[in-house]
DNA sequence: CGCATTCACTTAACATGTTAAGTATTTCGC
DNA sequence: GCGAAATACTTAACATGTTAAGTGAATGCG
């Protein structure tokens, strides 16, 4: 059996640790999570989304995403309406904490990102995302732990 | 700010996760998770590991491999015994259950690992994975929590 | 209409990630 | 040798990952 610490999953984890290792310190001085954060940016975006939405866009599980929005909604830094069409929907947004909050993060967060981009090259970042956007997409039709399948 | 989904973490992320969901089901079937999988292959390559050590070759943080190798140690998958010149270091090693429970997990394993390679491209992943390689040189310089450091 | 099914979440339960604190052992300096 | 500092873990506490089950609201269909 090859070596597992030459295997790709190895070699994913230990390369976005090594990304995640520069953002924490910065996010952590400012009481957010990786997560928290990326849901906060998610919203910035737009005006106000699902949250099977959210889910998809911050790349987090059903579960999670629960668990952190009634956490943020707590700490005010977001909202949440329920949908009038459709009671079962809940519309969630950025609030104006929230922008705040954000304001006060995304310089460092930049900077910190503009750093990687020098050390490791503006170009071979975007080499690098072209590949893993390449793996995701050969892998996306194979499927892995899909319902509604043929299977069974 | 750039769009975060398109962000270097966001990409690694992603990638990471299209990639485990082609292992995660096989390993369930077998009572595995992720991270116990990876424990058994790091002690499958050697006699005996030190816990730190093996926290380092399997990208574990301590007290997640502490928990982790109490249940497998329950589980009668790996064995435990202090080392006698130094009481605090415990030298940990695969059982023969967990080497049986290795060879009925591979076959299928190695075959996943196949496939990905053949969809994505023997050639893309060995360089993908040199860039990965590259990326994680670039930061370690940078560091990003270290102690000892000459700051504050 | 009536009711089974689907849908959009939320809760629950257990495993791991992450940081801080705790414990026992060893080493170092004097 | 003896006490402070370092070392090798382990525990604790809280946040998230992951799967399964639960809840209430909408849909589909006979």
């Amino acid at each position: 059996m090859r070596d597992f610490s030459r295997s790709l999953p190895m070699s994913l984890l230990r390369a976005r640790e090594a990304v995640m290792r520069q953002f924490r310190p910065s996010l952590r001085e400012h009481g957010l999570t990786e997560q928290q954060w990326r849901i906060l940016r998610a919203l910035a975006a737009i005006e106000a989304v699902e949250v099977t939405e959210l889910a998809r866009t911050a790349f987090l599980l059903g579960p999670s995403l629960s668990r952190i929005l009634r956490d943020l909604e707590a700490r005010h830094l977001i909202e949440r309406k329920t949908a009038k069409a459709d009671q079962r929907r809940s519309m969630v947004s950025i609030s104006k904490e929230g922008v705040k909050l954000m304001a006060s993060v995304a310089p460092t967060s930049e900077a910190i990102y503009a750093e990687i981009t020098r050390r490791f090259g503006a170009r071979k970042l975007a080499e690098l995302q072209d590949m893993l956007g390449a793996l995701e997409q050969s892998l996306a039709e194979l499927g892995g732990a899909e319902e509604a399948s043929s299977e069974e």
